[in-house]
DNA sequence: ATGCATGTTCCCGG
DNA sequence: TCCGGGAACATGCA
């Protein structure tokens, strides 16, 4: 699925697109996973004028109007894509956007795990791109779980998915089972600073190769993550591993710390 | 053909 | 209670 630097890009797309533009009706296909009724989304919803779209975390929120918010969670299947003036509903569509302007977007998906939530709760997890580097620390100071999995924790600090967790952590020259509270303040330091410049340089790179997508996800820039990589830039063999059920890549160049 | 990838939640055992 | 492993979900791609 697109990950937090590909859902930045749709962000500012939807933006482009529908910013004060005004929701005329939301056509609900398939209401799975909605914390509401597909009634009382309608009535909030429909006619209000889309304010922003932000991304927080790995999710989208659509703020409407009259303080109503729609946060979206993609998972691992959900796309958006723009529909054509006339064009019939795709396949696996769960729901479409018709605003008035005659711009319509529609959210498909294949496993049906995309989530829409009405007014998602107030949440003080904090954002990786936006987490202090003190929050940070302490975050990593009392966790024994291993890094990887903390990273992509997000319960702890939202954002970071299998992918983006490998690139930081090879950036910072991290190895993926180090042990959290093991990690000393100096690296810990270069880790922060690696979060913030793997993930701005995602967004500018998927933002060049193509600021209008909706859908997605890129990894052609990608260092380390990715069966196909063999090697490091800097010429070192990619191993890998399962954590948390998922594969991780890594080289030797990456301290433990445990 | 086989199996991996992808996020989240839930279930189980240590 | 925390930690880690595994399954489940549908589909496309090597």
């Amino acid at each position: 699925m697109a990950e937090l630097p590909d859902l930045t890009v749709f962000a500012s797309k939807l933006n482009r697109l529908l910013k004060n533009e005004t929701l005329h009706t939301l056509d609900i296909r398939v209401a799975t996973k909605l914390n509401v009724s597909t009634a009382e989304l309608k009535k909030k919803l429909e006619n209000q004028k889309l304010k922003k779209v932000e991304r927080i975390g790995k999710s989208l929120q659509f703020h409407f109007g009259d303080n109503e918010i729609l946060g979206l969670h993609l998972m691992l299947k959900g796309e958006l894509k723009e529909l054509d003036k006339g064009e019939l509903a795709p396949k696996n569509c769960k729901l479409i956007f018709h605003f008035t302007g005659e711009k319509s977007i529609v959210l498909t998906d294949t496993l049906k795990q995309a989530t829409p939530t009405l007014n998602p709760p107030e949440n003080k997890i904090p954002d990786a791109l936006a987490i202090s580097q003190d929050d940070f620390f302490n975050l990593l100071s009392n966790r024994s779980k291993r890094i990887k999995e903390l990273l992509m924790d997000q319960k702890s600090i939202r954002g970071i998915g299998n992918s983006y967790a490998d690139e930081i952590l090879w950036n910072a020259r991290i190895s993926p089972v180090s042990t959290a509270k093991a990690i000393p303040e100096t690296i810990a330091r270069q880790l922060y600073i690696s979060i913030t410049e793997v993930l701005k340089e995602a967004i500018k790179e998927i933002t060049q190769a193509n600021k209008d997508k909706l859908s997605g996800e890129m990894r052609d820039f990608m260092r380390i993550h990715g069966s196909g990589i063999k090697k490091s830039p800097t010429g070192h063999l990619v191993k890998s591993l399962k954590i948390g059920g998922r594969t991780a890549y890594f080289t030797a160049e990456q301290k433990l710390y445990s």
